[in-house]
DNA sequence: GCAGATAATGATATAAATTATCAATATGGC
DNA sequence: GCCATATTGATAATTTATATCATTATCTGC
């Protein structure tokens, strides 16, 4: 069992919800993927470990992720939510406005605005996301 | 007219689409609201000022405005895409993951990183979106 | 370890949002 | 104004998301 795994395991239980069977593998399945998996696609997957798991749990579990803070929906091409994974604390992107690709970045300013921001308005940040939007290589050139 | 307006209509045209009365009017209505609608929610304000548009054409008009980068989908509580706009370069949000607040502020460092990635990765960067994700004031004290 | 209170599940039904089709129409270039 | 064709909108079909509710599994306290 990873790091990762344990500490979105600990969240859950720390905010009083209970670890469930199916909480488990639907937090397992969701980090061997790594996330921007729609809520039907990680259902899918969920059912190859664990068949007896049913759809509506996917999406209650999802919502629940997101209510902590632990995953977040975007958009993806497609008109169903993708979700993305959270925990570390930020996400970045640069994303193809014509043929959706996503290249993911690591390095980003933001904890000093972030820090300004949170006392401006007495927000507790838990994380961020950052996304470029343009045209990708290829697609410039067409 | 805005001058918004005005510039986003050339953006259409400029890249070869036609200025349409019902693009006109999902543009004016767009700006007016300032984004942050779903595509049903603009369909049904279009349809106030012009009954004859469908709901297709407005969809399919939001399609296309994505792929030029004006706007850009995002989700804000309900299953539906909600649009922001794009063309100014940056948007940025706090948004409550328990209550779905969405604060709006201007200041960002993003550009120097922009700057950076846009060489690396050959991108050609239309804008970015900021969104820092926690806890607002009023949801910290539940 | 067991019982009880209750959070959570999953089968089912319903609603909402998106996408596909295609004949009719409006647009921009000439 | 004419024409080639991009665009439209009515309709239908599909995909996503939400609501219900009886049943089950989980955790707490003993
Ligand atoms: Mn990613
Ligand atoms: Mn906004
Ligand atoms: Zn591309
Ligand atoms: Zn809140």
């Amino acid at each position: 069992m990873s790091d990762q795994l344990l500490s979105l395991s600990k969240t859950l239980t720390d905010n009083g919800h209970r670890l469930t069977t199916a909480r488990q593998v639907i937090l397992e399945t969701l980090v061997t993927c790594g996330g921007h998996l729609s809520a039907d696609d990680l259902a899918a997957k969920v059912r190859d470990a664990a068949p007896r798991v049913g759809r509506m749990t996917v999406y209650r579990t999802l919502d629940l992720l997101c209510e902590l803070g632990m995953i977040r929906p975007i958009y993806q091409g497609t008109g169903a939510a993708h979700y993305i994974l959270m925990d570390e604390g930020s996400h970045h992107h640069l994303i193809c406005n014509r043929c959706g690709l996503v290249i993911e970045f690591d390095e980003c300013m933001s904890s000093e605005v972030g820090q300004a921001l949170s006392q401006r308005f007495n927000f507790k940040i838990q994380s961020h996301l950052l996304e470029f939007h343009g045209l990708c290589d290829h697609c410039q050139k067409l």
